[in-house]
RNA sequence: GCGGGAGUUGCCAAGCCUGGUCAAAGGCGCAGGGCUUAGGACCCUGUCUUUUAGGAGUUCGUGGGUUCAAAUCCCACCUCCCGCACCA
């Protein structure tokens, strides 16, 4: 059977927006509001972005079947540079990107044209991304919808930072940025050419002195200055004489720039050559004393200051380029002292000697100062002195401190004496801007920050992280490691798309900032969108009164030009929504977005509006592969839907992996699934709602497998397992359905088809808050009233599970196995089928045993003895290995499946056996006959019937 | 460096939280059969080793441990993957 997909999405698409099923206002039902984090249009959704809002629509439908009043809603993010930068490169006319827009996008000609406009970059791919969730079958309420530059979300954002800022977890602080000096702007990894990470190091510069200079060095290591015994600087560089801050600074050119970068104020006013400074003497900061300035040539100028504090008892380099110069000595008449520098040591490590860098210089065969291993062993040495380190007694008041803290403590110190300063030094360097300018560190000033460093803060968002529901469990743990090193973080930059900081206009806020607390909006939107406020009107009090409840209402809709009842209408809507009951994403949101999102809505709402659960998901893979542009594989989620079909889609990514794991998207698994969409969709025609038949024993048995599926399914929902969910309702249930059909096929039966059009409207019912499409067609095809989005969620009762029937067709299948394997490893082709029964006897010790072994007794000497105590089982003395069997079977099952037979009485077998009859016959063509142990009279040629125990008949083929 | 996660039978991938139904779901691949002019699709059967009586043996990264019982719990080790900020 083909199915024509797009013309049956498309029919109930019509019948649920005709109807306006998935709208939502305040009811007397209770509520569930469910939201994702909204998409950023600057391209069109992927087959990866579907996979979180198709979770947290299932999520929707299926609240929705439970009876809730679901709302899910959906905006468009527009605040950011990205689209910025796209318009940009639009103007530019840059080939790569219009070519992407042309053929990866499909994006018509006349809308690339606009593009130049971030605007209509964003406009563009918003309505091309809501387009793909409505194909989806997102049950959307889109009278919500909203985007982040709509005038009075812009009044929402500010309100958002004014309640911060009155709470004073706004910050204003100064903060290294990587920097692109032509565009003025801060760089981050996708701003850089090759996508590289503008990262820097900070470094403590020492201020030697020497006459009246100051002649700075750059060091990770401030602890060492106890152990500097000379300066090296390069005799070939001519550097630079620069005022700063009204000190005579003499640095390298390169190191000129980066100053002016770290705000200070910088004069150059002259210049001096390296050689002329060797032999000079300069002062110790702390340590009064003076030392040489000494050439080598290891100093390059473009690192730190150009100048190098020695410390050549723990610096490989120095070490090497000391005694090089000692070796050299003749060269420099002036120098003859410097034969007795001798290195100070001043950490002691284990496995080191009295002058680490000496014994390492050793080890790695060093030989001069130009040797590439220097970097190695110094990188050793850093690590092993770091971490296991500790300083000795001529380091004053820092001795016996272990290095890793006192280095922080030393640098303090030196700091607070105006000894020393701070400088930025990029890692890798040099990066580059996209525009081909060469990057820079830069502190920012006056940056406004959210203090997420606030201790308070942090505590109440780390208790409440305990306290909420996360799923999957495994990742709160991440939220509360996040929260511990989560420091402060910029909150507003000089461009892009947004809202703009309400104190300060130069600022706009930024992305991750104004999404944080923006489900609430949710409920202004429908204001907005149907005319009733407008932003002209609105002002932080209406804000304060809708959410917070406080103000005075009437003085509050005067000012606002809202009439009270609207305004009381609205208050009272948020009031039923919030707070979010489940929040969805991605789990790269778990390090920023999600944590943000519990942080500020701690910090502005009450307590009863703070969100209730969020939901993380991994990523999806396309064909065992990462989605990336360069690889090529990234299927635009509309072309998806004409190839696949939405429902195919929306199961090919839930069923492939359990939450947090990475979906695999595989044409081939979409095939098959739509392959079962089909033949199910075929097979839900067949049935009708016949009345009732008389039920025999496998109806009963389906109809109690029916209960227990609809309570695993269930159980899997409410904790989002919906892999696991799918599989019980798609797979699983399968096997029991080809069971129950060859029973019925083997008996002839047809009256069965009442039966199953029970089983497959309840299976229907649950598969469409999956496939929902798929899922009213084929409810309808089972002539069912109303749509299946609608119908209520099966509930599974428990009553109406026959344990007597679960446990006697157990018995038949495993019977008909053990058959099929002594056929199959007998090699013979049967002629003559017997099944024996345990004897009476064995019935009741069964029992007996069952609820010992229940009760915890597991010893068999124990268990004999108590047994033959009765007289109805005494001949367990002559079969003592019965009990032993019969342990080790009820051992060897489950829990559950022992409860069950502990439950009920047995079952009686021969009565159960008897139906073997049909299913043998059908299946081998030959009779069976079934005898119990006990019967004098039965046929037992081979004397197998004393084998026969409970739940395992002896059986005889011949 | 800090933090998180994973290693399962030819491959992908469940199971692990809550130990026993686990030789271990499902899919792919492979083998046989059905359907078909043939192929594809689809359906059935099989797919660790061994076994002419429903059995036995050896497996879940490696090595220990707890337990009547371990893929599952504990400890150590090895290997691999991901995130680390002004970026949505």
């Amino acid at each position: 059977m083909t199915v024509d997909w797009t013309s049956l999405e498309e029919k109930w698409r019509q019948r649920w927006c005709v109807e306006k099923q998935f709208e939502s206002d305040p009811d007397t039902k209770k509520k569930f509001f469910v939201t994702v984090a909204y998409p950023y249009p600057n391209s069109p959704q992927h087959i990866g972005h579907g996979r979180t809002y198709t979770l947290a629509d299932v999520h929707a439908r299926f609240m929705r079947m439970m009876g809730y009043n679901v709302l899910f809603p959906m905006g468009f993010h527009y605040t950011g540079t990205p689209i910025l930068g796209m318009a940009r490169r639009v103007q530019e006319n840059d080939k790569e990107l219009i070519e992407t827009f042309r053929t990866l996008y499909k994006v018509p000609e006349e809308n690339i044209r606009e593009f130049s406009e971030p605007i209509k970059i964003a406009d563009y791919f918003h309505q091309e991304i809501k387009a793909g969730m409505i194909e989806m079958g997102y049950s959307i309420d889109w009278r919500r919808e909203f985007t982040t530059i709509d005038p009075v979300y812009n009044k929402f954002i500010e309100w958002q930072f004014r309640k911060l800022k009155e709470k004073n977890l706004v910050i204003q602080g100064t903060h290294p940025v990587g920097w692109c000096p032509r565009d003025q702007n801060p760089v981050s990894q996708h701003d850089t050419l090759g996508d590289v990470e503008p990262s820097f190091t900070e470094y403590t510069i020492i201020k030697f002195r020497y006459d009246r200079y100051i002649l700075p060095t750059a060091t990770l290591r401030p602890e060492t200055i106890f152990g500097v015994t000379n300066l090296w600087i390069n005799p070939n560089v001519i550097y630079e004489i620069v005022e700063v801050d009204n000190e005579s600074w003499i640095v390298s050119s390169e190191c000129a720039t980066k100053l002016e970068f770290l705000n200070k104020k910088i004069a150059k006013t002259g210049k001096i050559i390296g050689k002329d400074l060797v032999g000079k003497k300069v002062k110790v900061p702390e340590r009064n004393e003076e030392v040489f300035v000494l050439p080598a040539t290891f100093v390059k100028s473009e690192n730190g200051t150009g100048i190098v504090m020695s410390v050549p008892a723990h610096a490989p380099f120095d070490y090497q380029a000391l005694e090089d110069l000692k070796k050299n000595v003749s060269q420099y008449p002036d120098l003859a002292l410097i034969v007795d520098i001798k290195p100070i040591s001043i950490i002691e490590t284990e496995g080191y000697g009295e002058v680490p860098a000496q014994d390492i210089v050793k080890n790695f065969q060093i030989g001069d100062q130009n040797n590439p291993r220097l970097d190695e062993a110094t990188k050793e040495l850093y690590s092993r002195e770091f971490y296991g380190g500790k300083l000795k007694k001529n380091t004053g008041k820092f001795a016996k401190k272990v290095v890793s803290e006192a280095k922080e403590e030393v640098k303090k110190w030196i700091l607070a004496s105006g000894n020393a300063d701070i400088l930025y030094e990029l890692n890798e360097s040099p990066v580059r801007c996209r525009c081909g300018a060469k990057c820079v560190v830069k502190l920012l000033d006056n940056q406004w920050f959210l203090n997420y460093s606030d201790p308070e803060w942090k505590q109440k968002t780390h208790s409440w992280i305990n306290e909420m529901r996360i799923l999957p469990e495994e990742i709160r743990n991440e939220f509360n490691n996040v929260v511990d090193w989560l420091r402060e973080r910029a909150c507003a930059r000089q461009h892009g798309l947004g809202t703009k900081l309400p104190w300060d206009k130069n600022w706009i806020i930024e992305s991750l900032s104004d999404s944080v607390i923006y489900m609430a909006y949710y409920i202004i939107a429908k204001y907005v969108n149907s005319k009733e406020i407008t932003s002209d009107n609105i002002s932080n009090t209406f804000f304060d009164y809708v959410f917070l409840g406080e103000g005075e209402p009437r003085k509050i809709s005067s000012e606002c030009k809202i009439k009270p009842e609207v305004l009381e209408k609205i208050k009272d809507e948020f009031q039923y929504f919030y707070p979010v009951n489940a929040r969805h994403s991605g789990r790269d949101l778990v390090p920023n977005h999600l944590t943000f999102f519990i942080f500020n809505h701690l910090a502005i709402f009450p307590r009863k509006y703070w969100p209730e659960e969020i939901v993380v998901n991994g990523s999806v893979m396309m064909e065992g592969k990462k989605m990336s542009k360069s690889m090529g594989n990234i299927i635009p989620l509309r072309d998806a839907i004409r190839t696949h079909g939405a429902d195919s889609i929306r199961l090919a990514i839930l069923i492939s992996a359990e939450l947090l794991q990475d979906a695999d998207f595989n044409q081939e698994a979409v095939r098959g699934i739509r392959n079962k969409l089909e033949n199910m969709l075929d097979e839900c025609t067949k049935y009708k709602p016949l009345k009732n038949i008389d039920l025999q024993q496998e109806d009963r048995w389906l109809q109690s497998r029916l209960q227990q599926l609809i309570a695993k399914t269930t159980f899997s929902m409410q904790k989002m397992r919906l892999r696991e969910a799918l599989h019980h309702v798609l797979y699983e249930f399968e096997t029991d359905l080809q069971w129950y059909l060859k029973r019925a096929m083997a008996k002839k039966r047809t009256d069965f088809s009442g039966i199953l059009h029970e089983i497959f409207s309840a299976r229907v019912a649950m598969m469409s808050p999956f496939v929902p499409y798929v899922s009213e067609e084929m409810w309808s095809g089972l002539a069912n009233p109303g749509l299946a989005s609608k119908t209520v969620w099966p509930i599974a009762i428990e009553s109406k599970i026959d344990f007597q029937s679960i446990q006697s067709e157990n018995l038949l299948k495993l019977t008909l196995d053990d058959i099929k394997k002594i056929i199959k490893v007998t090699r013979i082709s049967p002629k003559k089928i017997i099944v024996y029964t345990a004897t009476p006897w064995k019935v009741k010790a069964y029992h007996e045993i069952l609820s010992k072994v229940m009760a915890g007794e597991v010893n068999i000497g124990a268990l004999i003895k108590s047994l033959i105590a009765d007289k109805d089982i005494e001949e367990i003395k002559k079969d003592p290995d019965f009990v032993k069997k019969t342990v080790n079977d009820i051992l060897s099952e489950s829990q559950e499946e022992s409860e069950s037979k502990n439950k009920v009485e047995l079952i009686d077998e021969r009565k159960v056996l008897s139906e073997l009859d049909s299913l043998i016959q059908s299946e081998f063509g030959i009779p069976v006959q079934v005898f119990s142990e006990s019967d004098q009279d039965k046929y037992d040629p081979k004397n197998k019937a004393r084998t026969a125990r409970p739940y395992k008949p002896a059986i005889l083929i011949e």
